[in-house]
DNA sequence: AGCACCATTCAGCACAAACTGAACGTTCTG
DNA sequence: CAGAACGTTCAGTTTGTGCTGAATGGTGCT
């Protein structure tokens, strides 16, 4: 393998193990991008150095997280995984997720905490309004990248939910 | 301890867990919130039954992460905790440099990485496009926050470093 | 039916993260 | 100067996370 290709898979597992995943998914997620083609679950133990199993859980971790996706190949019964060609999307959508939990907890607080806590309902209000502006504001981003990523997919109704 | 306290404070610290802090920082910050007044170390390991030592540890974690502040009594010697008042800017800040990071490596994966390789280079291309845009937007949008929190704290040439 | 080839699951193991109590260094106080 | 009150550091322990090899179950082929 190239020594370039070896940097960017570490690297890229060193990073997604900051955002909480296993290095090996990174890695995975880092070979998969270098792939032209679909890569099977031998293939991935065998470049990564890492057993079968492994392989396999990190790969669904990856489709979990829908930064890859399980294909098939016509006359074949092996797995192939390959990256999720709306990845940049769905991290989108898992970063507004995120920001969604915490928001919960924020409204449930201001909810249920005594009244006369004063400076701690202020202080869970302005976050409370922080993440509520961040939703906003992710959804907004959102739309722009997928307008700009491919131009003439402005947002439908039926993108909405809603009908067409 | 108020119950929806308990149950603010364990929920921040299992969603900090889940950003890769240790889940008593969360609850640290979780306490440091309610609290109308800053804590001191000894105050925060009683509420939160966690030793002197894991509290010492956890506060100097969240302070370097800019969500809390070390602040001093007069005519006392201990140390003070409270929630950074501008924690939310603070976050903001820690997204974009994160975003930053695989920015880099996406720079330099293009770069290094074989001419021939095509469809890995589109894909790193890609990203490098998501997360430049990203870092971008994340800038915008700090802004309109700050604007937002502060009315009539609009950017000034000196807030972009440069001079006034 | 028997076999070969898959992916997945599981028990056991190894490594890393986080907490604790104790030791330490420092800084005030009497 | 002795002692108390701090915060920090450190060794040891516990807890959790991730990996491996082996076992399991399913599926297609002969």
């Amino acid at each position: 393998m190239h020594p370039a290709a070896q940097t960017f898979i570490e690297k890229m597992g060193l990073h997604f193990e900051g955002e909480g995943l296993p290095r090996t998914a990174g890695r995975v997620l880092g070979l998969l991008m270098l792939r032209s083609e679909p890569a099977s679950l031998e293939e991935i133990s065998e470049a990564l150095q890492v057993s079968k199993a492994s392989s396999s859980t990190n790969c669904r971790l990856l489709e979990r997280g829908g930064m890859a996706d399980r294909v098939s190949l016509p006359g074949d019964r092996r797995d192939y995984y390959q990256v999720d060609p709306n990845m940049t999307e769905r991290m989108l959508d898992a970063a507004r997720r995120k920001v969604g939990t915490l928001l919960e907890i924020m409204e449930e607080a201001r909810t249920s905490l005594p009244e006369d806590m004063h400076s701690a309902l202020r202080r869970v209000e302005e976050l409370h309004d922080f993440h509520t502006f961040l939703h906003h504001e992710l959804g907004a981003l959102h739309e722009r990248w997928r307008v700009r990523r491919i131009p003439g997919n402005e947002a439908t109704r039926a993108d909405l939910g809603e009908e067409a």
